[in-house]
DNA sequence: ACTGTGCTTGCAATATTATTGCGTAGATAT
DNA sequence: ATATCTACGCAATAATATTGCAAGCACAGT
């Protein structure tokens, strides 16, 4: 893992369309050692997978909302079996277990205010284990980046 | 839009790496033909981008937090140039502007806790807008795709 | 200082994959 | 019926990835 590795993943993680010549003159390597590094970096996993990012807001998910929750049972068994209910639902782009007050982070991407309400239902229904929970729609996206930096 | 568009989004959103005959194959048409689709998806821009996703904890990142922060000031201008701020930092993932008591929610990727401290100071500083803000550590990471599924 | 080992490199041949031109078929509107 | 538009598959071609191989470099042990 050197400079020239690092500039690689950087390169990559902007856009991994790019063919392996050109990113071999980018770093300033033949187009055999630059092939056979990023096969190093993606076969020891520090590259997890290449994928097509979409823009939400054409694919018809133009609305996010920031959810916490607070849980009535906060045990390690109760908490596990909310995040595999909320896990399932595709509006659920990330859920996290976190520290603090609130037991559970979720994003969501959503087509519109209906699709919230549609999904608010089934996951904090009275009866679930939902104790509170709080809902943040983002006005304006500042920075959402994929890439870490190296 | 059809049917055939939604599963290669869908396919592409997973593995971005597959080669075109193999994706044409998986989606019952030539090449020639998906790959054409591919391209159209592209340049209409519901594809954004083909990027390499790394694994944070290999990547030196292993440690999330999610931070919610309450302004002094909420206007306009305010807001935006908080957001100019966070948005330089490497470690700020995502920073949206939300509805709600809450001003600004931020993802943070760290790789420790003193890089959380480190962080803090130039962001929450006294004289700084910061009226109050409080932190959610990730403890653990039950999803988190880049996929919207079509 | 010498030498063996392991690792990375660049070159050039080869294999794989992407791309294009072209003729055809289906769908829609005139 | 016919013009128009769009998407299709095939086959030739261009671009790109991949591999074998010999050489170079760094480092550890003698």
């Amino acid at each position: 893992m050197d400079q020239i590795d690092r500039k690689l993943l950087n390169l990559l993680q902007e856009d991994a369309s790019r063919t392996n010549a050109d990113l071999a003159d980018a770093v300033g390597l033949s187009p055999s050692s630059c092939l056979r590094r990023i096969r190093r970096l993606k076969s020891t996993g520090i590259i997890d997978r290449i994928v097509a990012i979409l823009r939400p807001a054409k694919a018809g998910r133009g609305m996010k909302a920031l959810v916490t929750v607070e849980l009535e049972h906060h045990g390690e068994q109760q908490t596990r079996r909310f995040l595999d209910l909320v896990t399932k639902e595709a509006a659920v782009i990330q859920a996290y277990s976190v520290s603090g007050e609130t037991d559970v982070a979720l994003m969501l991407h959503l087509k519109d205010m209906e699709a919230f309400d549609a999904l608010c239902d089934p996951l904090f229904r009275e009866g679930s284990n939902v104790a509170r929970y709080h809902t943040m729609f983002v006005i304006r996206t500042a920075k959402e980046t994929t890439a870490i930096p190296m």
